[in-house]
DNA sequence: GCCGTTTTCGGCCCGACTGTTTTCAGTCG
């Protein structure tokens, strides 16, 4: 098996695991061992030969073990017998939104459904509601969603989103009680498809900016309405999601907010290591009660600084390696957004054509380009992935005609199959194409701003 | 399952919101 497929089945023992009621902890050890198998640099095979998997942070001597037999023999009774043990049906229920495992398991063991037509024929009789847990609510949450389950499930073109996104920016930083606002997600760090959009306001008097928020034209839905929080659902599909926090907490929770969850982590863990605990609330000392005495970062540059790191784009937030980049002498050029020369980046495909961090920087050099991330995508692995190479560095040869006396930044390609929708609607090349369309927009537009 | 100048046990990020409860569990991000 290669790196991909064997990452592929950890994360499936992850969510069977999960569906099993196992140690939390466990299921996360399982889902980090996928994670760094897909961002492997080096050789898998070659890693196996010298004995050196074990030696990689998160790779115990279970997982080793694991990696090894399927590497070697392509399966893993472990994985069958686990696999045989969970119904196909229930785990396809965790796409419907409100449900989780141990919600899925009380289900099952109550009525025995084991298939979502199953769940949705005991939501019409009405079973649901009269289980211990649910209630009348729940059970029409359960309806809701899995009609809609393949509207909410999808994933949204990058542009389309931008056309919600944009209006509920501008609407919200009209609003007298605003004092900041952005949004953040997987949309501000630019994937070609984000999930829901993400709004990060800083004001004193949240009560009126959620009202307005919930009384968006196009709202389908409000899932949800707190103080500081809120939901809503528009007809397309598309979760937008307000949180309202105090002005001096607005840098920490915008980093917090944009993510990605990969990258949280790393810089926790990061926070932790200097006796600092960091969150959307502030970076405090581990050891003080309150974020009260939080240290003060008026920007996300501060906070990235008292970490000792240089400002990572938020393009580049996926916890793929941007970190280590990012410390103390790393990349001395790559100050911030408006220093980069360019920025080759992407997120991980690591897909059998997949060239190596060496292959890469040499082709970002012929480019004239420096180059920093992880990325996989040389002229061979467009070729490996049916890409189009000519229209693709076409492409590239606008944006550095562009750049030609001026920095920028971009966040491109990604060759993941998980990008292409589920109708087959995007193909490989043309998410690049649209990436890189992208990029030339905003190049223009840093133009337009800053001469 | 992983990890360790608090190392072989006991942590592992953590808070908002909802719906169900009557003090909390589950889900989500």
């Amino acid at each position: 098996m290669t790196k991909r497929e064997i990452a592929d089945v950890l994360n499936d023992i992850a969510t069977l695991m999960e569906l099993k009621g196992e140690n939390p902890f466990k299921i996360r050890a399982y889902s980090n061992g996928a994670r760094k198998l897909e961002t492997l640099d080096e050789d898998l095979g070659a890693l196996i030969e010298e004995g050196a998997l074990g030696d990689i942070p998160g790779f115990g001597k279970a997982l080793v073990e694991k990696i090894e037999t399927l590497y070697r023999e392509g399966r893993l009774e472990f994985y069958d017998k686990l696999k045989e043990s969970v119904e196909p049906g229930i785990v396809l229920m965790l796409e419907i939104p409100g449900l989780g495992a141990k919600k899925i398991k009380a289900l099952h063991k109550a009525l025995g459904v084991t298939s979502i037509e199953a769940l949705q024929q005991a939501c019409e009789d009405k079973l649901v509601a009269d289980l211990k847990g649910f209630g009348k609510k729940s059970q029409e949450k359960i309806a809701e969603g899995i009609k809609n389950r393949e509207a909410y499930g999808k994933r949204h073109l990058w542009w389309r989103a931008r056309a919600v996104a944009e209006p509920i920016l501008e609407g919200l930083l009209a609003l007298p009680e605003v004092e900041k606002a952005s949004h953040a997600g997987s949309f501000r760090r630019k994937r070609e498809h984000v999930g829901d959009l993400d709004f990060i306001v800083a004001s004193s008097t949240p009560a009126p900016v959620m009202d307005w928020f919930v009384a968006q034209e196009g709202v389908k839905e409000v899932t949800a309405h707190g103080e500081t929080k809120a939901s809503v659902r528009f007809e397309s599909g598309l979760q937008a999601d307000l949180r309202v926090v105090p002005p001096k907490q607005f840098s920490f929770a915008l980093h917090h907010f944009t993510g990605s969850k990969d990258h949280n982590v790393l810089m926790r863990q990061r926070a932790l290591a200097r006796g600092l605990s960091l969150s959307e609330w502030g970076l405090k000392p581990a050891d003080a009660e309150s974020f009260e005495d939080s240290l003060e970062a008026d920007s996300e540059e501060a906070i990235f600084a008292l970490l000792d790191l240089k400002f990572v784009p938020p393009e580049l937030r996926e916890g793929l390696g941007e970190i280590e980049a990012a410390e103390g002498a790393g990349f001395p050029q790559l100050l911030k957004v408006g220093d980069l020369r360019g920025v080759f980046h992407n997120h991980t495909t690591a897909s059998d054509g997949r060239a190596s961090l060496e292959e890469m920087t040499e082709a970002a050099q012929e480019l004239g380009w420096e180059y920093w991330g992880v990325a996989d995508h040389s002229k061979a692995s467009f070729q490996a992935n049916g890409l189009n190479e000519t229209r693709v560095l076409d492409q590239l040869d606008r944006i550095e005609k562009l750049n030609a006396s001026k920095a920028y930044t971009t966040h491109i390609f990604s060759g993941n199959e998980t990008d292409i929708l589920p109708d087959g609607s995007l193909d490989l090349e043309e998410s690049v194409l649209m990436r890189l369309d992208y990029v030339v927009a905003s190049v223009h537009s840093s133009f337009s701003q800053t001469e």
